[in-house]
RNA sequence: GGCGCUGUAGCCAAGCGGUCUAAGGCGAAGGUCUGCAAAACCUUUAUUCGUCGGUUCGAAUCCGACCGGCGCCUCCA
């Protein structure tokens, strides 16, 4: 049973999706105006993480995410750039694939973007007018959140509270200053499309509501962004789709905590980000992995190099146990031993930990445990048979690299050499073996370090000399 | 002002009423192996969980007060 903390109750609840095995899943995405940063990227990978999850215990997720393509900063940029908004949405649409896929994300069944989905917010909108939830002032269309009686109840706030706090917008067209725009009538120059209420484009909140209810239904399971999109935007998410399709409009509401730099939150705003697409020029996308995952995604994280390089320290442990079970398995010993070992135990340890509102830096913590206990056995055991590296890399296919994505076996051990380069080094490694021999460690040494200088690191084990490109 | 999160070893971070004399990662120290390294393994590194009270047979875990950090209430993952 898994269970999960639901913004909407503040309560752990048990997971009951509507119509199991299958669970859709909404997480908000990226607005493409710039590369997104690497606080973006924990959200993007805890819902990754939270999707995998889910799959690996079986259900069939249909994971949708939103692309954000028409919005004021990306008009802003246009400008400035002197080009179309659909040229700055497209170039950072790309940016945004090619950097997920490098944090070995997985794709989205759908992808929507606003600009593809245009009739669909109007007929939202329509019926919301229709429903007398939104008036049109002279071509604007606003929700008004005195018609919505449930209006804060996912971000415990109440409506004349937050009429007193004086920092709401101040517009004198709207009713009451928390109406919010669903409908805004296009300025001189700005992109727009037609409707009924005259030329404009989509408020911001609205795509969510109707992209969502198009791709997963008026209720489905899951909903996920970070925690700065509880107010105002998820709830007035809410405000929208309960109040056009009359019916609850997502079950378990997941936010993610923030990615601060010195404890302050990182944003575009406060200019105190990093592109999780320069993150990833020093840092291999397993170590940014890790270190999220070694964070419980509700809580805040505060980012830093020490953070990535410690992270990326505790990887070579994962990553020299890959490289022996794959070479393990390549040589393909069928006999030997099968050191008795308690898969369960790590099986069971790392899914109580997962279920438990996906606590992945416990289950993060049963890997390494059950690293260590595989290294022990390879320690104790000289000739092991290779029907345990089988089962060890099983296990750690489904859980490290399935789940938590902290673990490449594909990558392991074969670092896009050539051959010619390998049998450069093989060479270096019989020159350096046959010094050793004559005692010459001058000489060996001096091939070690050299080569190390180069970044391959040698490692003499009793029988052999082994090679491996240092990680960066 | 309202709402919410948070304070655990040198650093990061789980645990949220008994199995905690508190996981895991990084770091540090010692050891095994090795010509020396590296890797791997073993041992050590918080009698204590911001402070002070309270509830309880029992508290890091519940309650109260206080001190400190952060966020949302405006675009933001």
């Amino acid at each position: 049973m898994i269970s999960i903390y639901n913004t909407l109750t503040r309560k752990k609840e048990e997971f009951k999706p509507i119509n199991p095995p299958e669970v859709k899943m909404y997480v908000c995405g990226p607005t493409v105006y710039d590369y997104f940063h690497i606080g973006n990227a924990r959200s993007f990978i805890m819902a990754d993480m939270i999707r995998k999850y889910l799959e690996y215990k079986g259900y069939i997720v249909k994971y949708v995410m939103n692309l954000t393509d028409v919005d004021d900063k990306i008009i802003k940029k246009s400008i400035e750039e002197n080009t179309g908004t659909d040229v700055v949405s497209e170039k950072y649409i790309s940016a945004f694939m090619v950097d997920i896929t490098k944090l070995k994300i997985k794709k989205a069944d759908v992808y929507p973007k606003a600009t593809a989905h245009i009739q669909d917010i109007i007929d939202v909108i329509q019926s919301l007018v229709d429903k007398g939830f939104a008036y049109n002032i002279d071509g604007n269309v606003f929700y008004n959140v005195l018609k919505f009686k449930d209006y804060g109840k996912l971000s415990g706030k109440k409506l004349d509270e937050l009429e007193a706090g004086a920092r709401v917008e101040v517009n004198e067209e709207k009713n009451n200053p928390l109406d919010f725009s669903l409908w805004k009538k296009a300025k001189e120059g700005e992109p727009y499309w037609e409707s009924p209420w005259g030329k404009g484009r989509p408020g911001w909140h609205i795509e969510c509501s109707a992209m969502s209810c198009k791709h997963l239904g008026e209720t489905f399971d899951i909903h996920a962004g970070g925690s700065d999109l509880i107010f105002p935007h998820h709830e007035n998410e809410i405000a929208q789709s309960e109040a056009a399709n009359g019916k609850k409009f997502v079950n378990y509401w997941i936010h993610f905590g923030f990615l601060n730099i010195n404890n302050e939150k990182m944003s575009k705003s406060l200019g105190n980000f990093f592109t999780a697409r320069d993150i990833l020029k020093a840092y291999s996308p397993e170590a940014v992995r890790l270190a999220f995952a070694q964070t419980h995604y509700a809580g805040p994280l505060n980012f830093s190099e020490e953070l990535l390089s410690s992270a990326e320290k505790g990887l070579e442990k994962l990553n020299n146990l890959a490289e022996k079970i794959n070479e393990e398995i390549n040589n393909n010993n069928t006999g030997g031993v099968d050191p008795s070992f308690n898969f369960a135990k790590f099986k069971e340890g790392f899914e109580a930990a997962m279920n438990d509102d996906f606590n992945s830096p416990q289950a993060t913590a049963v890997i390494f445990d059950f690293i260590r206990e595989v290294n022990r056995a390879a320690a104790e055991n000289e000739n092991i048979n290779v029907n345990f590296y089988l089962n060890v890399k099983d296990f750690l296919r489904k859980t490290a690299e399935g789940v938590l994505g902290i673990i490449d076996f594909d990558a392991a051990g074969t670092t896009g050499s050539g051959q010619l380069e390998n049998d450069l080094i093989e060479l270096l490694i019989k020159l350096r073996t046959d010094a050793k021999k004559e005692k010459n460690y001058a000489l060996s040494d001096k091939i070690r370090d050299e080569l190390k200088n180069i970044g391959i690191v040698l490692e003499d084990s009793r029988e052999k000399t082994s090679f491996k490109r240092a990680r960066k």
